[in-house]
DNA sequence: TATTGTTATACTCTATAACTATA
DNA sequence: TATAGTTATAGAGTATAACAATA
């Protein structure tokens, strides 16, 4: 949300568009900051053919080889059927790997390709970059305490 | 995205699944807390058959009485084409009008109905309890706090 | 020429039901 | 019976191009 100009009845004076209502809720600020920042993300990682959610799913296999696919819905907290073309995606591009589990042939354990693990580092860096881009204006010790608090919120559910 | 327990090597202990690299991110820890928010929320305004953007809307042209559509877009940042069918929706159910305004025919300025003022009222109220509930572990002074951080990432953009 | 509102369209994210093959 | 992965499907949010009416 922005607030914006509107032309009021004399013609110098400027009225901005009320959102004190809003502006009450936590949630509100919460949100607009989230969009900016996954817009920017998204950005991001146009470049790597990466989104959010592959990105996010790269990540998760990488730093934990053999995680089942049920593992890792509910590591990134999405439905199992949405997860499929998550991986598909990436197993197509010979990202990662699906492999069989022996000991349950339900499941398939998900290891990272070397081309997988090498765009890891590629995208990690760019979106450090990014992350930084978006908080420098806040200094690492707010950081620290924005997350702190953030944390309160999220280990409620 | 949830820590999760996965059954390692030996019997009792557990290994969780690790987001490390993904902790490091500012953008991680605000998307997590916004979803949780904003599923919510959701569910706060399931019963009004509001959802964020119908509400968000109705709050903005009851605040805002007059609002042309253009505005209303650029003060919820979403394109013009996209609040069409979120109009239409709180015309039909007869919360806002859509007046054609005689000095620029091209333009609709938008007035809430009496049906959408209380409707405002009673949303509004709803919205105001979910949001302190989310943060109730977050004191008033630390969201204040959270609200000014945040207010320097979005008065970047 | 530019702007307001609209239509059409496409991509992404999300959620549920139901299937298959295994356990 | 229950679980892992899959298919099909639908709702919702988002973005762009192009149009009619009007400025």
């Amino acid at each position: 949300m922005k607030q914006i100009k509107m032309n009021s009845a004399n013609d110098n004076a400027l009225f901005v568009a009320d959102d004190v209502a809003l502006k009450q809720f936590m949630g509100y600020h919460l949100k607009r900051a989230t969009n900016i920042v996954m817009s920017d993300l998204a950005t991001t990682l146009a470049p790597y053919e990466l989104r959010m959610l592959t990105y996010t799913a790269l990540v998760l296999i990488v730093d934990n080889p053999g995680i089942r696919q049920f593992q890792l819905a509910v590591a990134m907290d999405i439905e199992r059927p949405n997860l499929v073309i998550i991986i598909d995606e990436l197993e197509q591009r010979e990202l990662i790997l699906r492999e069989k589990v022996p000991t349950d042939r339900r499941a398939y354990a998900m290891h990272p390709t070397l081309a997988g693990k090498q765009l890891y580092k590629k995208a990690t860096k760019a979106v450090n970059t990014h992350d930084k881009k978006m908080f420098k204006h806040v200094s690492k010790t707010d950081q620290k305490f924005l997350i702190a608090t953030l944390q309160k919120l999220i280990d409620q559910y």
